[in-house]
DNA sequence: ACCTGAACACCGTTCAAGT
DNA sequence: ACCTGAACACCGTTCAAGT
């Protein structure tokens, strides 16, 4: 009964990464949930890394195909890192995986990559720029929804409410007079906040640093 | 012989995690290299979650110490920036120990967000988006300083050589008409980058999305 | 107070063997 | 081609016991 496949694998752990993190991406567990021997992952996949490398290039694809053809490099540059965000924010288990992967055996990041250079190399940046801001933008997005809890793999709203409430507690604990910036930010953490606005926030953040650099090599070059 | 102290286990750590990276850092192996049995470690730390913890807490305390009363939120922040790029480029360990330890229980971490989230709200910032800008400059020096090959653990001259090379041939070896740009960068990363440069350019990109983003902010109040 | 010994419940991976 | 069984060398942690 030959019913395992490369496929079924990647499947059972990315919804294994999905709901319950990357941590329970176990060769062992995995192959439980399956209902075979450990050792038959083995077949399929040469080892654990190169499994998680190909779970993340199948999520990773999803934002390849998101890329427009926009007009200037600005409009291309938002939309990429838009589509970055739109699909670590419906694969809570992305993030985690692209920080384990080794990223030059993971085809759609090397894509992503190309694309990126492409479009900062008309932004007038020298290809090791682009090789750092591609990174930036790649990091800086991880850390967007990783800072988001209901970004989070396995979260209830419940779930995120009480941790809200959890962390609010811990800042108001500490010392007024050594963290007074703290202990405010704990008194208005219980109201929870728009999803939406922290990440308009956070693309801006992140895309406002690439073009203020920008602006810098042009006021360069024609001073 | 009571030998062993809680100060004795940090030192430990740091140098096992500094010399051959934090995944080396195992409880078992680093009781072995004490002459002492695992278990002698619980005495001194709760788990390793408690030691990793303060490990990156001992490191994170270079960078509070080396932030100076300057004085616009400017130079302040840029100052901050920089003593982070500086600790983490003398302890090569601490961003990995960053990744995994939890932020709420590193001391250090909680003191330099304070700063920053006082910094940013003389720059008009709200708390939240400060929380946001805190982990987004933190992550942003991780991942410059990850991205060099010479502030890896255990990386010799000759290593980081040998690497650039490898990496070269690699983006070479890719098919030239759909990774024209990784192709042509694989050709130029032969030379060795020069790192001040390179951390130079990635200050500069990390301040300038806070300043812009500042800039917008008074734009709009104005407005 | 400070450390050891034995044990438990996990890991990833190899290698020979089965069908 | 595809999977199993047994084994190896690791993990973190608990708990009772030693000095």
């Amino acid at each position: 009964m030959g019913k395992l496949s490369r496929q079924a694998v990647l499947e059972g752990a990315l919804r294994l990464a999905d709901e319950e993190g990357v941590a329970a991406v176990t060769i062992r567990r995995l192959a439980g949930e399956l209902q075979v021997t450990p050792m038959a992952l083995y077949w399929h996949f040469k080892n654990k890394d190169e499994l998680l490398a190909a779970a993340a290039d199948h999520l990773m694809t999803g934002v390849i195909a998101d890329i427009p053809p926009g007009r200037g490099w600005r409009e291309r540059l938002r939309a990429l890192v838009e589509a970055l965000v739109g699909t670590m924010r419906a694969h809570p288990s992305l993030p985690a995986l692209l920080q384990v992967a080794d990223k030059e055996q993971v085809e759609s990041h090397t894509r992503a990559t190309e694309a990126v250079l492409d479009i900062l190399a008309e932004a007038g940046f020298t290809l090791e720029e682009g090789d750092t801001i591609a990174s930036y933008l790649l990091n800086g997005v991880v850390t967007l929804v990783h800072g988001r809890l209901d970004c989070r793999a396995g979260m209830t709203p419940e779930k995120v409410a009480e941790e809200r409430r959890m962390r609010a507690l811990r800042l108001q604990a500490l010392p007024p007079d050594r963290f007074p910036r703290l202990v405010e930010y704990g008194r208005t953490l219980e109201r929870p906040s728009d999803a939406e606005r922290y990440f308009a926030f956070g693309v801006d953040l992140l895309v406002a640093g690439v073009e203020a650099m920008a602006a810098a090599r042009a006021r360069e070059r024609s001073g």
